[in-house]
DNA sequence: CATTAGCACTCTCCCTTCTACAGTGCTAAC
DNA sequence: GTTAGCACTGTAGAAGGGAGAGTGCTAATG
């Protein structure tokens, strides 16, 4: 940013007409000249005044026209600069809270709760809900029973503290009889039960060094299948779209070719994942204008997300919307915000 | 159709000729006028004779003109009497054949097997493609186990024939032991262990009935924990749905409203299950062209189905691609009746 | 009787032209 | 610092016009 443009960014009366600008454009879509802002901006100057105040705007690069005789939109930096300074955030009404809430309680099925905190993100938002399925990385392992499903094959199912229950086959390149496997299952469950998956499995490599010189067998054998369970347990991740259709009613985004590209990255999601992932680590709501992302397909759109957190109050995973930069952030940052909270709630309360 | 209409269609000069101008639509996508048709066709026969038999073809609703001048394309009755009478199948490449065969062998879990099949249709035939989920109907228990997951909760674990595992939670409304549990585990297991499903629900109905004679605790248990899981056995169904987005690239289907229609159809999945379980009663290959599938938002698509069976030689679902009504029929048909195949092939080599 | 040439007609597509309009930047006056 | 005035610029939309494609009809032909 130029001398020049922060001096003007300063100035309070130039905040003013952005700010102004900006939540007109959002409400119209069309760009708004001087007149208009003159007229909207509640204090009694004239379009000339005006039209200096905006040219200031333009070289800060916070506005520009898309041609000469058009009015002016904002550009990323505009928008940046909004959220960072300008909004006025409105909370969500009482009726809307009220049945976000009704949503989001009588479930017990982690699932069913964040399959309704999308669908209610894109319901509230008009625009594409997405939720993180929740990180079990800090989970404690309730049970783990073994299923011979043939000779070399064994299914293994794990019950979590938080009642999910996770499925995996194993193939163990050698035969377990029925009594070996039970005995394994009980030895498991005694020795590690209760324990969180990722410190067992720390521990199970160094228990496996232990038992070496002891040389139990059913012990051996043990933990060489739970070692194998665990090593698959790199969980890749994966989130709940919502109200992908809502983005083809912005004329913004009318675009086929851009469109295509987005819809392509909903579907691929491993791109989306990582970038959800780095918001995980943040606090509270992010917002990525634009290419602020860094993520080429959401160039003409705008993310917000906010982390939600599990029974045990540790951050879960990410909840957020996606939609046109030019959106209501005034409202729609306080839904994700509240929606964050609410399925924290309920994550808790079940 | 009227009298005159079929005069027409039996002819086989006619019928030559709509072949010829709906291939040379299809390929080229622009109203087909007389002059190209005469070219085309192979006959020598002036443009002014192909107009009348086109006017004739126009007649019998096989063929419409979009304006005065303009050549004429064809209709949703044309395609279905080009798809009945006229196609020449053409069977997939061997690069194209060998590729889809690789694809579909390797795995054993039937749900990544299943969203191969999806991805390979469209890829091959760069429309959407969609794979109904396997149903379990005809699949038999291989193994039950009992996790309580707290007092009146328990965690019902079926292992059937096909090396799928589901899980379902069921309210018991009163506690059950460990030992219980174990107990009843057992007794379901030895006496039910290798039965359909559906057959289990029946029996179970019945055996409940005896047992309410003999009042054997155990049984008695063990029979209605099984009845509360079985009636919660009504599976609703799913596909996967692959390459939605190249739907994008066809002009014909280019409105946008009509185009998110669609896209929210696939995204509802139930209307669409309720037609693709259709289409697993008739044998072979079921095309839907326009209309003809009586669901809206297909309208101006048309879609092409296949049943496949699983390891048992029943039928387990169906799959097929979603285009616009103008797609290479000649092209595609084969496609979907091949993974079929090659599909039911890979369920039954597991 | 089927086929064909000829012709007037119709419609779309694309190009150009024109006008109305909105909004700008600049200059000079307040 | 603010404002009025003014020339300028770009867009949107209407109007017009020619080219081209394809039609249906009629009358002539083998």
């Amino acid at each position: 940013m130029s001398k020049a443009s922060i001096e003007n960014i300063v100035n309070e009366r130039s905040q003013h007409f952005l700010k102004v600008l900006i939540e007109r454009y959002i409400r119209e879509g069309q760009p708004v000249g001087s007149r208009t802002l003159s007229r909207d901006s509640g204090l009694h100057l004239s379009p000339a005044t005006i039209r200096n105040v905006m040219a200031d705007l333009e070289d800060a690069g916070l506005i520009v026209s898309p041609h000469t005789s058009a009015g002016r939109v904002p550009t990323i930096s505009g928008y940046r600069f909004f959220v960072d300074y300008l909004v006025s955030l409105t909370p969500p009404g009482k009726t809307e809270l009220e049945l976000m809430r009704q949503q989001l309680m009588g479930d017990v099925d982690s699932k069913a709760l964040v399959e309704k905190a999308s669908s209610a993100l894109s319901e509230l938002t008009c625009m594409a809900g997405l939720v993180m399925i929740p990180r079990h990385e800090h989970v404690l392992l309730k049970q783990i029973e073994f299923v011979p499903l043939s000779d070399t094959r064994i299914l293994v199912i794990l019950v979590t503290s938080d009642g999910e229950v996770q499925n995996r086959v194993i193939e163990t390149g050698r035969k377990f009889s029925q009594s070996d496997l039970v005995q394994a299952q009980n030895f498991l469950n005694a020795n590690y039960g209760g324990q969180k998956l990722e410190t067992m499995r720390m521990r199970i490599i160094e228990d496996m060094e232990k038992t070496r010189k002891q040389m139990d067998a059913v012990m051996e054998q043990a933990l060489s299948l739970a070692g194998q369970v665990l090593a698959s347990d790199r969980e890749e991740g994966d989130f709940i779209l919502s109200g992908q259709t809502n983005l083809m009613g912005f004329h913004e985004l009318s675009d086929l070719e851009r469109l295509r590209h987005l819809f392509d990255s909903f579907a691929e999601k491993r791109q989306i994942l990582h970038l959800l992932d780095r918001c995980m680590e943040a606090e509270g709501v992010q917002i990525f204008i634009g290419d602020e992302s860094g993520y080429e397909p959401f160039d003409s759109c705008t993310l917000i997300t906010a982390p939600y957190e599990n029974d045990d109050g540790e951050v879960a995973g990410v909840l957020g919307v996606v939609g046109p930069t030019r959106m209501d952030y005034n409202k729609v940052i306080p839904i994700v915000d509240v929606t964050a909270r609410l399925l924290s709630n309920a994550l808790k309360l079940r």
